[in-house]
DNA sequence: AACGTTATTGGTAACGTTACCATCAGTAGA
DNA sequence: TCTACTGATGGTAACGTTACCAATAACGTT
């Protein structure tokens, strides 16, 4: 069933037919009602390789996903997905294996499907190039990934928070709540991956707080319950008397929270917890969990909406700093608070 | 840069470099070499439009989303999507909107995308008919879906549950541990779907039990913890003295603890909560939630081998009723129980 | 009547790939 | 020497669609 056969089953050219599919002006009101009537009586489906074939460009935008560990991002996979969905493109999704190289993976992933545009949850582009993008010739929209500095702003698009300040202020809010014992739980110490960001973030809160940094405040995990909620305990196994934790994703924060309800400590009485993200676990755990918010629906919304401009060729590559801000909830409490000076009379 | 260039470059003809691509035995180790090396500096890709278009059917797997609304299938997309992209296929992604029908718009996504394979992953498919799947001749299989019973079961596959038995067996391990004021939140009740049928199962479990069933007991919510944090406050308000509640899924059961918990009553001591689905995040809430398992990660395995197996036409379309068991947690306690006899008494 | 104009339609070469058949050299068997 | 076969390669017609140009009819204008 093709183009050819409604065509000649309603007596017209292909090319008429073609015409009426695609809503071009020029057709007669009852041919285009007649070519509609068959095409609906005979279930035909134009073939979208052979229109992508040629019309050089496809109607696919890509969504390239590094890792699945991150359930940060199954809610915007899916309602980025449904957004472009609404506005009349297919969707491509593909799931780089973490052990590969993503630059050379999205530049064959745009080639391969001839994208349309493309847009990327997290992964690093360390060896991306100007050229590389210029030889791709296609939109392409970062969100809360590492892309090299050393590339022309002009040639893509970013949205991401500043890890560092943000991890800095989270840290920072529990510094002045009082709490100088605090532990940290993140997913490594890559300078340039978000755990060794966040951390970083960590550290420099501390230092303005003139906090003593010890590695036995630290422990890793991935993002998931299971590792935090390992982490958490041995960090609890230390005997370290901390008064607060800090976790660089709410899954991770949720997964120590319990490790510490498990104990039967409570939280936030004997313990503070901090988490990062604010997916919508931390609003329904119980205490709730204070964190990081990083408008996520914000990204989703502008995410959709710049890709519609990019490929209309509307509007330029933006570079947004998605600002965060510290959700205050039942997780941290305010703590006795000691001077550096009088910290010494113990 | 398409074949042709690879081919001039190399000094051979197109159909050598297509013999190259495709990994064909009868061509010279030396010739595929160099075409290699050619396509390697060239950093040609094929063209995917092209080769789909001209090998009749594509090398694309459809996952069809109904609603995103469910949490409980985002984990699902993402490891289908990577075991897909890992058995070497391409993964098209349609998210249908919630009003839009289901049948139509399979039959419409298959053939548009000459997929190869389809998941659907929910659902309504009550208008679907034999002659319509023999048309398409693309292998589906259907997660959770509610499929019209005339349809030869031959010509698709399924994974489901049993949700009217599941829901049974969870209510019923309620009444088994005393409790006769439960209360429930579901979705629907439309007979058909989802929350119609788990539904059905509580109805069963209090009519085994004896217990007259008081609409009272009742409140609706979407799949979201909002929806059910503000039913089960409903349900507090109306002073039932409820010593236990059924949510249809575990989002909504987290929702509801949430709401009896902010209100300071105990779980399970004061009221027992059972959730369904065994998401991750039902055992690291605090308490961690009683829940029905369905076997997620089997489902998903079993995903990927089915689709393998009956795109290579190597076994036939199966039902599996997917089996439930109750993980039993800390949100469900045992209660005093009266004989229907004694509750006279008093 | 001859002409230009407009609205509608038809015909067909691409798009990039693969499947198939044809070709050709080299080798072995008779 | 002729024939048959094998291994490697080349040539080319599709696949289903769209963009472009050509053709036609209908109409008004001169």
């Amino acid at each position: 069933m093709n183009i050819k056969d409604i065509a000649a089953a309603a007596g017209v050219a292909v090319s008429t037919v073609s015409r009426v599919i695609n809503n071009h002006p020029d057709v007669n009101e009852a041919t285009r009602k007649k070519v509609l009537e068959i095409i609906e009586d005979l279930n035909y489906v134009p073939n979208n390789s052979a229109r992508n074939l040629k019309r050089i460009v496809s109607n696919n935008i890509g969504i390239f996903v590094k890792g699945i560990y991150n359930p940060y991002f199954a809610k915007m996979i899916q309602e980025i997905g449904q957004g472009i969905n609404s506005i009349g493109y297919s969707i491509i999704t593909h799931y780089n294996p973490d052990d590969a190289n993503d630059s050379a993976a999205i530049i064959e992933f745009i080639k391969e499907k001839r994208l349309r545009a493309l847009v990327c949850l997290g992964g690093e582009f360390e060896d991306l190039t100007d050229d590389l993008l210029k030889e791709v010739e296609v939109p392409i929209l970062f969100i809360s990934s590492i892309v090299s500095s050393s590339i022309d702003e002009s040639l893509y698009s970013s949205f991401a928070i500043d890890n560092i300040s943000a991890a800095y202020e989270a840290v920072n809010y529990l510094c002045r709540l009082g709490h100088s014992k605090i532990g940290i739980i993140t997913s490594g110490s890559n300078d340039n991956r978000i755990g060794g960001l966040r951390f970083r973030g960590y550290l420099k809160a501390l230092e303005v707080n003139e906090i003593t940094y010890h590695p036995d405040y630290l422990e890793y995990g991935l993002y998931t319950f299971e590792e935090a909620y390992r982490a958490m305990n041995k960090l609890l196994d230390k005997k370290l008397e901390l008064t607060a934790i800090f976790a660089i994703s709410d899954i991770m924060a949720i997964g120590a929270a319990k490790a510490i309800l498990d104990r039967g400590l409570r939280i936030p009485e004997d313990i503070s917890v901090m988490g990062f993200d604010d997916i919508d676990y931390s609003a329904y755990f119980h205490p709730s969990i204070t964190t990081v918010n990083q408008m996520e629906g914000e990204i989703i919304h502008r995410s959709v909406i710049l890709l519609k401009d990019l490929i209309n060729k509307e509007g330029n590559h933006q570079h947004v700093r998605i600002p965060t801000k510290i959700i205050d909830r039942q997780s941290c409490r305010q703590i006795r608070r000691f001077k550096k000076s009088e910290d010494l009379l113990f």
